[in-house]
DNA sequence: TTATATACAAACATTGTTGTATGTAAATGA
DNA sequence: TCATTTACATACAACAATGTTTGTATATAA
């Protein structure tokens, strides 16, 4: 059989992406050759380049199935409309992530590779110019989440919204990147919930 | 002249690491070549392989050559004799590492490399394991002042310094991402310092 | 002063990798 | 039903990269 169906055109493309990501992560994503995700796949490099120009063409294929869920995730996540408890929104904003990392493999092994198996270089730097919008994004977010806050009087006096945004994203950017880098899996990822609600709390 | 004096030969040696530190940068670990080293260098692989056994080894070398001297430079600056301002004291350390990537270009290229221009798989994921052992003494040393400082008042009351280290080592993981990431050097780079200041007296 | 080790350069052999071009059987549309 | 895409597999061409081997002029030690 030479020629599949449509379904089943869609299945391999998928079979490759999901093979392009253990590759990855095994071998990192500039080693990884076509012919190995080929064969990690059960096709040949045929097949790949019949759905995927390149390779980075599968790594962005990679990195959509995961990012886009997620960012329309925390869009609806986060609507300002009708919260009572901001902080408590927050915390659980957070923690979200991290529950979808503890829960789906994929999205583990992808955020894996992007943080430490993969080179940010040529092409792949509009990845990272990508990423440091999306946490610009986040952070307004958790600005205005701390304003609701401070209306609220949930916060300490004297601290500015953006002041506390800025620390909260940067404290969750190093604690996705232990997070991931804990692959042991004994020293942060147990603890990480905890660490979230310990941190909002300081800002109580 | 094929043969070089000793002092000469360690002077190939540096440029060779040098030359692999901007390869590096523009192209990441596993893209570059030996003999792209080699140009840049302006020697040949020979001369490479006699130094180096493989691209690995002047990887390690590179990498020590920033970070011995760093981990020297915090074990004296953060003894615990004589403190009368713990929290003071921390501010300058973290500060330290920002004024220390600020001031030197090879600090800064390594940093950038080491978080994203390279792989971490086969061999170099014990690099990765150095690095968290690393960050674990720091936490351990970040928890010491805040011991210090709960002693002497300086904190909010029921604030553990456990906690306190675990949040703040966070945050400036956090930070160093975002400062080396922001290679526009307009969002973190120039602010870097004062929200250091401003995350530590969140604490007070 | 001479033998030997050193610090490379140059050439070689092997293997890996990429993109493309060609082939082909089956699915699909008219 | 027949022409045309489609969804691949296979084969090809060209190059890139690695590690090793060999060659060699010169420091250096004895």
């Amino acid at each position: 059989m030479v020629r599949n169906t449509k379904e089943n055109a869609e299945l391999t493309r998928l079979k490759i992406i999901e093979a392009a990501r253990q590759s990855f992560l095994t071998r990192g994503v500039s080693r990884t050759s076509m012919e190995q995700i080929a064969a990690e796949a059960g096709v040949t490099r045929g097949a790949i380049y019949w759905h995927f120009a390149n390779k980075k063409e599968i790594f962005t294929a990679m990195r959509e199935q995961v990012f886009l869920p997620l960012i329309d995730r925390m869009d609806e996540n986060l609507q300002l409309e009708n919260i009572d408890d901001p902080l408590e929104q927050l915390i659980q904003f957070l923690n979200g992530t991290i529950e979808t990392l503890n829960e789906s493999l994929e999205t583990r092994q992808t955020y894996e590779i992007l943080m430490i198996k993969c080179e940010y270089v040529d092409d792949l730097v509009e990845v990272l110019d990508q990423m440091l919008d999306n946490c610009a994004r986040i952070t307004e977010k958790i600005e205005q989440l701390y304003t609701k806050a401070k209306e609220k009087g949930q916060l300490k006096a004297n601290q500015s919204p953006a002041e506390l945004a800025m620390d909260t994203h940067l404290f969750f950017i190093g604690l996705l990147h232990m997070w991931v880098k804990d692959t042991g899996g004994c020293r942060f990822r147990k603890q990480a919930s905890e660490l979230v609600k310990t941190h909002i709390n300081l800002h109580r």
